[in-house]
DNA sequence: CCTAAAGCATACTAATATTATAGGATTTAT
DNA sequence: ATAAATCCTATAATATTAGTATGCTTTAGG
C-alpha cells in the first residue's frame, strides 16, 4: 500500500504551489528549479511529474524565460485524489474494485468474494479521504498545526 | 496503493481455511495442493506464502503424509491486518506515518507536513478496516451476500 | 535577431521489487 | 521403505520504479 516517489513528489509540489496560489492568486507561477531545490529532489525527475500533471489538466504553464507552472484551478478545486490518480494510477488495492480501471481479478465468484468486499471498503475509505481533501484543505490544516504549535509563520 | 499477488493469495487462502475452521473446528487441516487448485495459483508460490504465515504464527502445520495447515487461532481471532502485514508489510502509504516501521520521509518539517497529515488519515482508515475485520467477519459477510442473492450454499 | 531560460517530449538505464520456479531436506503415516 | 506432505533457500524471469540524458520548442530581453 505504498505511495510512489513520483506520487509523493507530485503531491508535495502541488501542495507547495497551493500556498502562494491562495495568497497571491492562482496565476502565481513557480519554477521547477525552485520547487526541486526546496524539496531536495531531482529537477529532471520533477520535470516529468509536472509535465504529467500539466497534461492531465491540473497545472498550466508558461514557456520561455520567466515561465513556470501555476495551478489550473483554485486550490479548493483540486483534490489530492485527482493528483494521486494522475501519478500513481487507481486508488483501489485490487483491480476488481477499481472505479477508474476495473478488471476481473480471477476469483471464482466475484459477487460473493469476501476479499473483494473488504477491499472495496478499503478503496472507498481511501478515495473518501483523497477525493474530499483539496489542496486548500491541506494548506489550512498545515496552518492550524503551526498555530497550535506556536510556530505561526511570520 | 496495490495489494500484491502474494498478499492476495495469502488472504484468499486464509479466508478459504476459515470456513471449515468455523464449521468443523480450528484443527481442520487443508493442504497446499487443495488450496492452490481451488484458487488456480502456483502451488510452489503458495507454499512460500503459507510458510511465511506459519512462521508468523498465524498458521500451524503438520508435516508428513496426511499433513497440512490449520489456523493457529479461531477465525474470529485472526484479522486481515495481521495477514496483510506478514505478506505485504506495513499498511502505511509513507513510512513517516507507519506504526510498525516508522522512518522519517525527508520533508523539511515532519510535524507540519500537510501530506504527512493526510497520509496519516489514510493509514488509519486502512488499518481501521483491516485490523477490525477478522476471518470470521469475512465468512459471515460472504454468507450474507449469498443469502441475499438466493445462492445460499446447500 | 540572438541568446539564455524556461518548459516539452521521449528514450534510455540502473536499481529494486515482484512473481514465481527449482531442488533438495525433513518429517511422518502406512 | 516409501510416498506424501511440509520446510527452506537459491535462483530466474519479469515488471516497476526512480532517475538520467538528450534534444526540441517557446519566449523575454538585450
Amino acid at each position: 500500500m505504498r505511495l510512489s516517489k513520483r506520487g509523493e513528489y507530485g503531491l508535495r509540489a502541488m501542495i507547495m504551489m497551493a500556498e502562494p496560489a491562495e495568497k497571491k492568486g492562482v496565476h502565481k507561477m513557480m519554477q521547477i528549479k525552485e520547487i526541486a531545490e526546496r524539496e531536495e529532489i531531482s529537477p529532471k525527475f520533477l520535470e516529468q511529474i509536472m509535465l504529467a500533471l500539466k497534461n492531465a489538466g491540473l497545472l498550466h504553464s508558461k514557456m520561455g524565460v520567466g515561465g513556470g507552472y501555476y495551478l489550473a484551478r483554485a486550490a479548493g478545486e483540486i483534490t489530492l485524489g485527482q493528483i494521486f490518480r494522475v501519478l500513481d494510477g487507481p486508488v483501489a488495492p485490487v483491480k476488481c474494485v477499481s472505479q477508474m480501471a476495473y478488471e476481473p481479478c480471477g476469483c471464482p465468484d466475484e459477487q460473493t468474494c469476501g476479499l473483494r468486499l473488504v477491499m472495496g471498503d478499503v478503496r472507498n475509505a481511501i478515495a473518501d479521504i483523497l477525493d474530499h481533501t483539496s489542496l486548500k484543505d491541506v494548506i489550512k490544516r498545515q496552518g492550524a498545526v503551526r498555530r497550535r504549535l506556536g510556530l505561526s509563520k511570520k
